[in-house]
DNA sequence: CGGTTACTTGAGATACGTCAAAACGAGTGG
DNA sequence: CCACTCGTTTTGACGTATCTCAAGTAACCG
């Protein structure tokens, strides 16, 4: 087993972001599928109003475990790795954000859990104040923000599944089954590729598996020509029996 | 491991539950650790107005997986079990409902899985029309139930890292010490004493272990001293040792 | 008191983990 | 363009925690 480090906290320098609206602009291609679809454009402009763009480097932390929740982030570009540390190292990853996910919503008072950016990562973030007297005063968005807690919640029952009863083999099938869709979700993909931004070592400590057994099962599966594995990815080249992996 | 089968339906006769204010009145306790501190009274009132008492027997089924979400209920007594079924019998248990949970609150279209009643349960149970229209006339309502959301994604969450990263004795560890964690909160239970509801098969598929194991271990922390196996219970015996099992 | 279900215990099998080394890819510098 | 380093990924051989199968014991219930 891996042993994992802490790794220490560096402060997020904002980045060059225009933050107008603009159909060819990332952030909003981003808004369609976030909690932003479901304001109406002058709410949007107050949610703008009070939204820092940020950036981070590849492996900078964005916050850590017990740190005071201060910010709210709301992801526009790359992939965050959300992680629980033990005091011997093991480390579980509890998700991904991608770009769309909100970030520090449940609004408690501290964070449960530690986040840093896999390769670059841009996002906008609101002070918990900010976010929290506009969640006060639009009623809509909180029950956006609702629903898209009970979407999480969804895929955190799934992954609880998969550690409890999935074995290596329908796990990793699971874990790429979920990986596009998300993708398709985003309308980026052609649906055979799927892009994997995480390192083995990430996918492995979200699996519960260790990096040799994620290892191995992706070149079983690539033996068994279910996948070929690819720069910075996989190709699917048979659906059913993925989707067999990943189905309950 | 266990196979297990699909539980049929079996529909949930209203109970003689009077439901009138009163300290000594199960549900009044329930009421202050429940989402109802959260109302003033004449709210509780309006509450208790859209509430219809009912009741399970042992191993009736709340809501199957799949299942259009037509009622919301608050359990006021007894314990439910929430799980999802593989077609091959395979069972993960999610998580249990004790007095004060609510359970189908994510208001999604339709439950992404199943509940049954461990032995006898009443619950209060609104309709989903009901009390999403209360839901929208009290915003701290909402905010209420959001908080309680967050507090249970919470413990999902450490399930997920039970799942992946502890060994068979840790998350033992963890669940005695969740259960006595519950209890406390309910006020019950003198502290040494943990009363456990679900049987043996629940826990394991809970902790995502098979039936002998987790009496294997069950029968281990005894021999260490750890704990003394009492008739529908445990009593801790040593509570730093039990504490080291379940800390991250 | 007999039947049924839940729990415990033992012996052997296996999926996955551990340890070690090789292969690969991305930089970097000569 | 090649040689070298460093980190990531892959592969192999072996160990072990947990599962499986099977039998025994205890608790429960009519």
């Amino acid at each position: 087993m891996t042993i994992h480090r802490p790794i220490s906290l560096i402060g997020a320098a904002p980045s060059a972001c225009a933050h107008r609206p603009d159909a060819r602009c990332e952030n909003c291609k981003v808004r369609a599928f976030s909690i932003c679809a479901a304001l109406k454009p002058d709410e949007l402009a107050e949610l703008e109003e009070i939204a820092h763009p940020v950036s981070f480097a590849a492996k900078d932390s964005v916050f850590a475990e017990g740190d005071a929740v201060s910010n709210v982030y709301n992801v526009t570009a790359g992939t965050i790795r959300l992680y629980q540390l033990f005091r011997d190292g093991r480390r579980q990853v509890i998700g991904f954000s991608f770009p769309g996910d909100f970030l520090g919503v449940q609004l408690e008072a501290e964070h449960g859990f530690c986040a840093d950016a896999i390769g670059e990562v841009s996002a906008c973030r609101f002070s918990r104040a900010d976010f929290s007297a506009l969640l006060a005063r639009k009623p809509h968005l909180m029950k956006a923000l609702h629903e898209r807690t009970a979407r999480d919640m969804r895929l955190m029952q799934d992954q609880v599944v998969a550690l409890g009863r999935r074995s290596a083999e329908e796990r990793v099938g699971w874990f790429l089954t979920q990986l596009r869709q998300r993708a398709a979700r985003c309308g980026n993909g052609d649906g055979e590729r799927v892009d994997i931004p995480m390192s083995r070592q990430d996918i492995a400590d979200y699996l519960g598996l260790t990096i040799e057994t994620v290892s191995r099962t992706f070149s079983g599966l690539a033996r068994d020509k279910a996948v070929r594995i690819e720069q910075g990815g996989v190709r699917v080249l048979n659906e059913a029996s993925l989707g067999n992996l990943a189905a309950v």
